[in-house]
RNA sequence: GGGGGAGUAGUUCAGUUGGUCAGAACGUCUGCCUGUCACGCAGAAGGCCGCGAGUUCGAGCCUCGUCUCUCCCGCCA
């Protein structure tokens, strides 16, 4: 039989009881987390969000002794009780309401429930696809909601340290033109307009430069951004940025204000003093030291290039690089030179999956070098290697040859391959670091035209800005470009955009726009730069990805209240679906096919 | 688009060379138990071995296809 709440009150959370409130009469409201039936006494534990705490039925109480006897896990009740402090020998150190429990007097059941589909036990955790389906039940794990709360946390640091800094948050449209970015669109069909259709931002970009335009001189919004393309662990269709845009800064005080506010974050949320400033590297020094321009710097094992020492290398795999104008690099992993035929090959296996044909090897002895490609190096070879990489005995040496960027490509995974397998740093710790000088374009070898390496209104290096007119140094020109990088991970993307119109012009031009395109493209926003716009730029940290690293989530999922699965489906509504015929055709769509 | 992993009670998993191989734990249900805390004890119910073909005297196991989830590559400024 259930009870209505009536005239209760909760007067306490579960997880919040201490012995201060010993003797106290409280009221409190939860879920039965697990329930022990000694035959006289029932104990129960009693859940709410902010944790548990032990409730004890004693059979004395007829009322309330009852309602015990027949409830069940994941039944909701409300109690009327004492709080007593626990004989020594039942204090349970286990949890943090260990000392108390309440002694109840009146209970209520406020609903049942139904035996679970998923055990809620973190030890037998279910598979992934049905705590999706069923995520309101999977989100009453303790470890879900604390990531949530810490993510709400976070949130709330950034809007305190933005408010006092001058900063307003201002929203920006979701439907909006579709605009040539770098992704994929998501598109909304128009039913006014037949034929046309809005797009789901893949950023606030235009908007948010709008508003420097604007004159609202700094502008932050917790911004939920959209790209349809594949997903990964760290990938999902709809996810939240921390847009920021300012007006009158340049690249260092955007640094500045960034160090501030990730170390204000990490303090209030996890307690963790972040070392201020983060450590810079330019895009060149990244790749050339980590093979990546997302590294991470918890740990050393850095790339170490050897192309010139193997200039006359008689090996045909390294000369045919060297021909190629490739390089030839290699990593020393401390220790692994006992490293059997099955390790070197997973290691050899790792390569070929990044797109490497290979990975050679050697393994590194008191008087020179033993095993995998030893006998295509000479003496003088070995002793340069060695000389270079500072090898010990007993490490192990790879080698990847090949373009520069699948040697990069190859030899970064390795290394994070190493960083887990060796455990060369701590899981608790953060690194931090920038990435700049970035180049401003890439050339397509295929289509034979340069295109953006990130966005195309990024405002060039000022020593740069000369090369616009130089085709032949288009390659060299550097955008005033940034990422934020921490322990491996892309937190941050950023540029001083490009305010002026004669210069973004010369940018349209090298990336072949013609004007019709531009104008039909993004006619408005190339409008507005002519009107007095001030010099401008931002940064979007990654809220979803922040909350990840804050919580140690292996996943993006783990911090997102309903994320989609790698097929970019919500499997607990059934998300996206099938519509009626008739929404269909109100939107002037015709479908090639249905499937069923 | 491509490659790897997974799919067996409600849940997590085991299942040998194709032949007592339908199994365990947790959960559920029943009974006992007044200091348990992942309570304990005794018992019971619970299965389209993802789905579909094929090989075989015989398939959870082998082959092919297919679906779903997951990890990665491509893709994602």
């Amino acid at each position: 039989m259930l009870d209505l709440i009536g005239n209760w009150k909760r007067t306490h959370y579960c997880g919040d009881i201490r012995t201060n409130h010993e003797n106290m009469e409280v009221t409190l409201m939860g879920w039965i987390h697990r329930r022990r039936d000694l035959g006289g006494l029932i104990f129960v534990d009693l859940r709410d969000v902010k944790g548990f705490v032990q409730c004890v039925f004693s059979p004395e109480l007829n009322q309330a002794y009852d309602k015990a006897k027949d409830v069940r896990n994941e039944y909701v009740i409300a109690i009327k009780g004492i709080v007593k402090k626990r004989d020594d020998k039942n204090i349970n150190n286990n949890m943090k309401t260990g000392e108390v429990e309440i002694h109840i007097t009146e209970a209520k059941l406020l609903n049942d429930s139904e035996p679970l589909p998923i055990q809620l036990n973190e030890n037998v955790l279910a598979e992934e696809d049905l705590r999706l389906t069923y995520r309101y039940l999977d989100l009453r794990r303790e470890k879900l909601q604390k990531n949530l709360i810490l993510r709400h946390e976070m949130v709330y640091a950034m809007r305190e340290f933005l408010y006092s800094q001058n900063f307003y948050e201002i929203e920006t449209p979701i439907l909006m033109k579709s605009t040539p970015e770098g992704a994929r669109d998501y598109l909304v069909p128009s039913r006014i307009h037949p034929g046309k259709f809005f797009a789901l931002p893949q950023s606030p970009q235009i908007y948010k430069q709008l508003l420097m335009i604007s004159g609202m001189d700094r502008y932050f919004q917790i911004a939920r951004c959209f790209r349809d393309e594949d997903l990964r662990a760290d990938r999902q269709p709809e996810f939240t940025q921390l847009d920021i845009e300012m007006s009158y800064v340049t690249q260092e005080e955007i640094f500045n204000l960034m160090e501030n506010l990730f170390a204000h974050i990490f303090k209030k949320t996890i307690n963790y003093v972040l070392p201020t400033p983060f450590v810079r590297l330019t895009w060149q020094e990244a790749m050339d030291r980590f093979g990546i321009d997302k590294p991470d710097l918890r740990f050393g094992m850095e790339l170490v290039n050897i192309t010139d020492l193997l200039i006359n290398s008689e090996f045909q795999v390294f000369k045919t690089a060297i021909d190629l104008q490739g390089s030839i690099r290699c990593i020393v992993a401390p220790g692994c030179g006992h490293y059997s035929r099955k390790q070197t090959d997973e290691l050899i296996s790792i390569a070929k999956h990044l797109g490497g044909k290979g990975l050679a090897f050697v393994k590194v002895t008191d008087i020179g070098f033993d095993g995998g490609i030893t006998k295509f190096l000479n003496e003088n070879e070995i002793l340069a290697i060695i000389k270079k990489t500072q090898a010990k005995p007993n490490d192990l040496i790879l080698f990847a040859s090949d373009s520069d960027k699948l040697v990069w490509k190859v030899l970064a995974g390795i290394r994070n391959h190493f960083g887990k397998e060796l455990k060369l740093y701590n899981e608790n710790d953060y690194a931090m670091c920038w990435i700049t000088d970035f180049p401003l374009f890439d050339y397509n070898e295929d289509d034979n035209r340069w295109e953006p390496a990130h966005h195309m209104f990024t405002l060039p290096k000022d020593e740069h800005l000369e090369y616009l007119d130089q085709p032949e140094n288009y390659g060299k020109i550097h955008g005033q470009l940034y990422d934020m990088v921490c322990n491996g991970l892309e937190l941050s993307s950023g540029s001083i955009r490009c305010h002026r119109w004669d210069i973004q012009k010369k940018i349209f031009d090298i990336l072949g726009f013609s004007e019709e395109e531009l104008d039909e493209k993004f006619g408005f926003f190339l409008n507005a730069l002519k009107y007095g716009t001030p010099p401008h730029g931002g940064i979007a940290p990654g809220v979803d990805r922040l909350a990840m690293i804050l919580s140690h989530a292996e996943s993006l999922r783990d911090v997102i209240a309903f994320p989609k699965t790698l097929k970019a489906v919500d499997l607990m509504s059934q998300a996206p679906a099938h519509v009626q015929e008739k929404q269909v055709n109100e939107l002037h769509i015709t479908l090639n096919k249905i499937e069923k």
